[in-house]
DNA sequence: TTTACCTATTTGTCAAACAAATAGAAAATA
DNA sequence: TATTTTCTATTTGTTTGACAAATAGGTAAA
């Protein structure tokens, strides 16, 4: 425990303290696990009142760099961060940037297509048999008659296998991102039947070239699919704004 | 303003509540720019004390959804996230996560190599004079006598130029995290005068490819740099562990 | 030996108050 | 009248002190 327990000026006492609890984390000064003292000693050594130390340390339990539990041997710990956790949490800010039209569709499309390309041939190189399966999986209750919301969460299952089959983390966390930031729009889609069909023949020849490890009919088909998709993205949308 | 007051079981309450204003906003119940009842009415209306509405709020405001101002104008008010603070949230993360191990070098490696040539293909195509010039001026600053801060700064304000004349919001919220992930790396080397003028002699190559708007030559460039900050890296990190 | 209870510790919540910032109204001044 | 100053009401920021709830470990009873 290494914490300096010094503060600067104008800014809000709880965010002060939160930032130097931050860092001394992010600079290794907090070891993972570690404990970190008590509420109320926090609050003597920093010399402000346990609610503003409470209100600092929520800021960080709400970015996950802690965790609290009751009891004698409970308290405030430094959490290591899940690579689904800091997914989700960046998927939540993308999901609402969308929704706030901070990203416009061509941008999305033109980073899904490019990334997903370059995902894509990694994949058919390096894919497992398991991940193949998972593939097959998804696609496979594609096909069955299923809610509009089952459908979607198997097309992101679809494409998260995809990722994961590049067996490089880095990329997936970008990746995932990318794709659920994309699912609002999806969801417009699923309850269209046709579209049901053509997204699943597209994903069928997506899974035959993976299988077969054949990069060209894979981009091929990869490409023609989010050609598919961003048309009728831009169809839903016009024909919302028409109605909104 | 529309959130359901109601509350649920088996988790604090200034979580619930934190969760329960999230999703209005997520849900666009709660507009941008939207004033929040005061904490005194948002306890009354939860049920709960204000400092529980208080924790609940600075989990929000920690993931900049909230703003809150003192006095009769003031209150908390719904943020529009900017690309800034989500990149910024975004690159911390991803700090913290390399710094625990949690990506591997060749991962961030290979992720930065395959996207940063996708942006710098699109970089080529599309890159404007402004742009010409900001990497141009990071470059001639890199070529200054300056200390190893400012060199660092003015290497991610290369790579960020570059990935900013991709035109694309989607693509730089990405890749600012890869490129900055790599920064505390990028560090170790900046103190050896020797790295630095290969780094130089790539970056003046990459602009030049860029300015002439030469794909090939521009890849090749960039491919030769990420070649040689790996190899370097490894070096590093290897010496690294060795000592510690 | 096992079970039940008790106790200490720590986070979670509540209550009431005061401090500080600040916009707008009111009053004093030119 | 126009301008400056002062006052006041409102809202977040912070403090103090207390009690509730969870829980691990020790203690006493069966």
């Amino acid at each position: 425990m290494a914490i300096n327990y010094d503060r600067v000026v104008t800014q809000s006492l709880a965010k002060q303290i939160a930032e130097q609890i931050r860092s001394a984390i992010l600079q290794g000064d907090l070891q993972v696990d570690e404990r970190l003292p008590t509420e109320a000693e926090l609050a003597a050594r920093f010399n402000v009142s346990r609610p503003t130390i409470r209100e600092a340390l929520k800021r960080l339990a709400a970015q996950h760099l802690i965790r609290s539990r009751r009891g004698p041997t409970g308290g405030t710990f430094v959490t290591r961060p899940s690579t689904e956790e800091m997914s989700d949490a960046l998927t939540g800010t993308a999901t609402l940037m969308v929704s706030l039209g901070e990203f416009d569709l061509d941008s999305i499309s033109e980073a899904r297509r490019e990334m997903e390309q370059l995902c894509l041939t990694l994949a058919v190189q390096r894919r497992t048999e398991g991940q193949l399966a998972e593939l097959n999986a998804a696609l496979s209750q594609q096909q069955q008659p299923i809610s509009d919301e089952e459908f979607c969460a198997a097309d992101i299952r679809f494409h998260r296998a995809l990722v994961d089959a590049t067996a490089n983390p880095v990329l997936q966390f970008n990746m995932y991102t990318v794709i659920e930031a994309l699912q609002p729009l999806t969801n417009m889609l699923a309850n269209r039947f046709r579209d049901r069909e053509v997204i699943i023949g597209h994903h069928q020849a997506l899974y035959n070239a993976i299988a077969a490890q054949q990069i060209d009919p894979a981009r091929q088909s990869l490409d023609q699919l989010i050609d598919y998709l961003t048309s009728q993205y831009s169809k839903a949308l016009a024909w919302k704004q028409q109605q909104g």
